[in-house]
DNA sequence: CGGCATCCTTCGCGATACTG
DNA sequence: CAGTATCGCGAAGGATGCCG
């Protein structure tokens, strides 16, 4: 075994820098305050801006504004524009990438759960 | 179906509030930019303060120090403290609590590597 | 050696106002 | 309606120095 491989057994034959690197990246994309927020609140059907800011409570228009747009850059939404509608009406729709994220909401979803009834049961 | 359900289906019969929540709370937990590094770095045997700051490129001792307390809050590490030697020696070692990551540590490396990938593939 | 105190910087985010 | 521009706060983190 190198030096460098993780004594956990998280990532068979993988360096420990490069876990680090690749947790590091899933937190610069999801880690945010709202991205989540925003791809759930889009998860049921295209959505347009206003539409969302509403639905989203708390987020003001400058930050829905730049998740939409690092969303995109990620792959994980879609901007659909109606040009011919006047006046022009713009939606937002989840791409089929947004999916790949499930495994690992799934796994923080139960963390957070079981993290939170530890600590009430160590406050007994 | 209630309103609040979410029509993704990662949490069944979660609503999606409650969904956010455990989602906020565990990256409220491990979202910090060292804490991670701090229990890989003591993945494989316990080790002491300064031994960490070496071991952990880049961390100052202020910053150190408090991932350890917040560790240690959290049940993740037990701080080891031999009275009897001069200078005391003091030692940080994993809790077994620290396991229950390693699916949501799993899932986040993997899902990182994949991005990266992807990133990859469209610059070409 | 194992920290804590202090000061400073940076970045994410919030609030408000404004525009085509 | 669908955003952008501007301003600025607050918290996380970095740098440095000191102490038992």
């Amino acid at each position: 075994m190198k030096k460098e491989d993780c004594t956990t057994n998280e990532g068979p034959g993988l360096s420990c820098s490069a876990m680090l690197n690749a947790i590091a990246d899933t937190q610069y994309v999801i880690g945010g305050k709202w991205t989540l927020r925003v791809i759930i609140a889009l998860s049921d059907q295209p959505r347009r801006f206003n539409e969302l800011q509403k639905l989203i409570e708390g987020i003001s228009a400058r930050v829905l504004s730049n998740e939409l747009k690092d969303l995109e850059l990620n792959g994980f939404i879609h901007r659909k524009i109606d040009a011919k509608a006047k006046p022009v009406i713009v939606e937002y729709e989840l791409a089929a990438y947004s999916h790949s994220l499930s495994e690992v909401v799934k796994s923080m979803v139960h963390w957070g759960l079981n993290h939170r009834e530890k600590i009430k049961q160590r406050m007994v």
